[in-house]
DNA sequence: TGCTCTATGTCAGGACTTTGACATAGCGGA
DNA sequence: TCCGCTATGTCAAAGTCCTGACATAGAGCA
């Protein structure tokens, strides 16, 4: 390559940056992962279920921006493994309310410092204003995105 | 569902909220791009070509942020369809550089100007100093993440 | 009651992306 | 010069995710 670090117009384009800083802690929070067996999605379905237990299968699939059907494949996953419970049969409709299972949350648990640690790591150089800031920031655009076209 | 928009913790992670904004600009791209016939990728390498023509097909990978092979398949789509072209031997190395041809810089001005627009919308709620302040916040991110663990 | 509409869980198929591997072209030091 | 080392382009295989489709359960309304 010609140049190192020639800083071009795409890095002035908010959605470029925003794709850029999404990748890299997509991959940050994979290796911090590996070691535990859990893939991105599946320690996304654990934090959801720690925090809101009995949630559906199409709840959780929304909660972690994915369709019904790859959240029903994690599920089966961690249902194997022994880390999540739904029970047989729906007691309202057809949602299968799940819950952790003690295996669940001891491995949420080491999981969620694992990760915790990766959002420090990326926080590091921002004082708590630009924190808050940024956070309220991607808030407004998320909301300002779901309006009508 | 029993909760509207319950307030969750998962809302104050950064990371949550990063990957959620993500996915929204992603969407919104996605239904924009349609009526042109191009998908996310394609753009992105479209748009890196009008930038900066010439570059290779791993420079174009790095840039968009997906792998030197799927970066071949985009590539091989865009030429057959007479929007890039890649000389037959390579000039220097292995390096093949790509420019845009005529109909792929027509191309690439239309599909410019819709995602432009997406970008203007979701920025629409944000003062000046918060679209900055979200932009250089957003970059201190990625170099802390780029760090070593 | 009966009908429609929405939402959920699930199955099959296909599209896209990544991982792994290989041959080759420059680069730099012994 | 020669030998590693890195980087590039490409092929094959695998994995991941999504789109399409179906049957079913509840809500709302005539």
């Amino acid at each position: 390559m010609s140049q190192g670090e020639m800083l071009g117009p795409v890095d002035d384009a908010v959605g470029y940056v925003l794709k850029q800083a999404a990748v890299a802690l997509r991959n940050a929070m994979d290796v911090a992962l590996r070691p535990l067996h859990l893939t991105v999605p599946q320690y996304a379905c654990l934090e959801l279920l720690g925090q809101r237990p009995g949630l559906s299968n199409a709840e959780l699939a929304r909660g972690t921006f994915v369709t019904r059907q790859s959240m029903n494949v994690v599920l089966r996953g961690l249902e194997d493994r022994g880390l999540v419970t739904r029970p047989a049969t729906a007691p309202r409709g057809r949602e299968l309310p799940t819950v952790l299972t003690q295996a669940g949350l001891d491995h949420l648990r080491t999981a969620s410092v694992a990760i915790r640690r990766i959002e420090k790591k990326m926080c590091a150089d921002l004082t708590p204003a630009q924190q808050k800031g940024l956070l309220e920031a991607l808030a407004t655009c998320v909301r300002s995105l779901a309006g009508t076209p």
